[in-house]
DNA sequence: TCTGGGGTCCTAGGACCC
DNA sequence: TCTGGGGTCCTAGGACCC
């Protein structure tokens, strides 16, 4: 999708169309620019930039907040129609997907004739533009896709994929970003055939294993596997960035027990459970730290959960203000239930809650613990 | 400029076992 | 007294992506 949050509020709204548009943070808050319309690039604005810095660069802009719910609604529809073309289909993301359309010729015809018809069908239905790239691998295909922006359709022939690379800075190759970029540039490698110039042993000793194999590979034009694995849950986590650093440990324990809540809650709705829990913490300073503890046996509570962030909290923060907290769990696997089985306090609580979620989904109310209602406090601006 | 939130995968080192 | 080789699992941090 071409610039898809700024583009569906454009579609929802036809009033904004042609104005620079800057979904993200509310300005004035800690936070970044989640997309932006074409409109708002030509003024340098881009994805990730702080807030701050995209209301200087451009304060005539429409500021938005993101509205993830409807995004999704809207992807959700797209990659139904994508659907429609081939089953073969990976949702990469939101506003991306990876089509095989190999054995579909005697269907949707040639691959410039099946790419039209694509892009025509949503236009037709959402109103928004996509650009589509055509290779005979899917890395080629991500990379032809982003290459022609907005309202694209670049193909690259089979047998054309060397030659396509070449024409491509470091910068394109997808999976490499800001530190390898810069670690190529101190090795003095800084165009594609430069890289390609350096032999499959020196990147696996530069670079280890993964990362070298998978340079080799890029620059070539071979497929490196971005999405040969099935895209299984691993880990789910939430965080949250204070306006203001904290540093009070009452606000930072209610804080925890509002994202163990939340984590349990995802848990019990995607049927799984975990066995390790992940702590973050950002210090004012941007310093970034993590500690993690394994269980033997897996959450089934909120309770548990927030009882481990706390005990890992214990060990890893310094007592200087957090400008961030984040919890987490992984180790993640199907939830059997069994957990239940057994009548221990810890599950005697986890069957309340399971009752406290499913009145919530039926409408009965907004159920919370008693301790999360009322402020929260935090320290005055820190300055040093 | 002052830096979100949600993820995935990789690495290096350590504990522990046979 | 000084020491192997193979394996699994865990931990902290880092790179990258959308």
């Amino acid at each position: 999708m071409d610039a898809f949050f700024a583009a569906v509020e454009v579609a929802d709204n036809p009033a904004l169309a042609g104005l620079p548009l800057i979904v993200g943070a509310i300005p004035g808050t800690r936070g970044v620019v989640s997309t932006c319309s074409y409109e708002a690039r030509r003024y340098g604005v881009h994805s990730a930039m702080p807030i701050s810095e995209a209301v200087r660069r451009c304060p005539v802009a429409q500021f938005l907040p993101v509205r993830m719910s409807r995004y999704t609604a809207v992807s959700a529809s797209i990659m139904d129609i994508l659907g429609t073309f081939t089953p073969e289909m990976i949702r990469v993301s939101i506003d991306e997907a990876s089509l095989d359309m190999s054995g579909t010729q005697r269907l949707w015809g040639s691959p410039d004739v099946a790419a039209r018809a694509i892009k025509e069908r949503i236009r037709e239905s959402t109103g928004l533009t996509i650009s589509i790239g055509v290779a005979a691998n899917r890395y080629i295909a991500k990379i032809a896709a982003g290459y022609r922006k907005p309202d694209g359709l670049v193909i690259v022939a089979a047998g054309d994929e060397a030659s396509f690379m070449e024409k491509l800075a470091i910068k394109d190759l997808w999976g490499v970003g800001s530190k390898t970029r810069e670690r190529l540039q101190e090795l003095a490698i800084h165009s594609i055939s430069d890289l390609k110039a350096i032999s499959e042993n020196m990147l696996l000793s530069l670079f280890g294993t993964a990362a070298g194999s998978f340079l080799f590979k890029a620059c070539r034009g071979i497929d490196p596997g971005m999405y040969s694995q099935s895209p299984k849950s691993r880990s789910m986590s939430t965080e949250t960035t204070f306006e203001l650093d904290v540093c009070d440990a009452e606000t930072i324990d209610a804080v925890l027990l509002e994202m163990a809540m939340q984590l349990s809650l995802r848990m019990y709705e995607a049927g799984v459970s975990a066995h390790t829990a992940v702590l973050k913490l950002r210090y004012a300073d941007f310093e970034t730290v993590s500690i993690r503890e394994s269980f033997s046996g897996p959450f089934t509570s909120s309770d548990a959960i927030h009882s481990a962030a706390r005990d890992l909290l214990a060990k890893k923060w310094n007592r200087k203000p957090l400008r961030l907290i984040g919890l987490g769990l992984s180790g993640l696997g199907e939830q059997d239930g069994q957990g239940l089985l057994f009548d221990s306090g810890d599950c005697r609580i986890a069957k309340v809650e399971r009752a406290v979620f499913e009145a919530g989904r039926r409408g009965l109310g907004s159920i919370t613990k008693a301790r999360l209602i009322g402020n929260v406090k935090r320290c005055a601006p820190h300055h040093e």
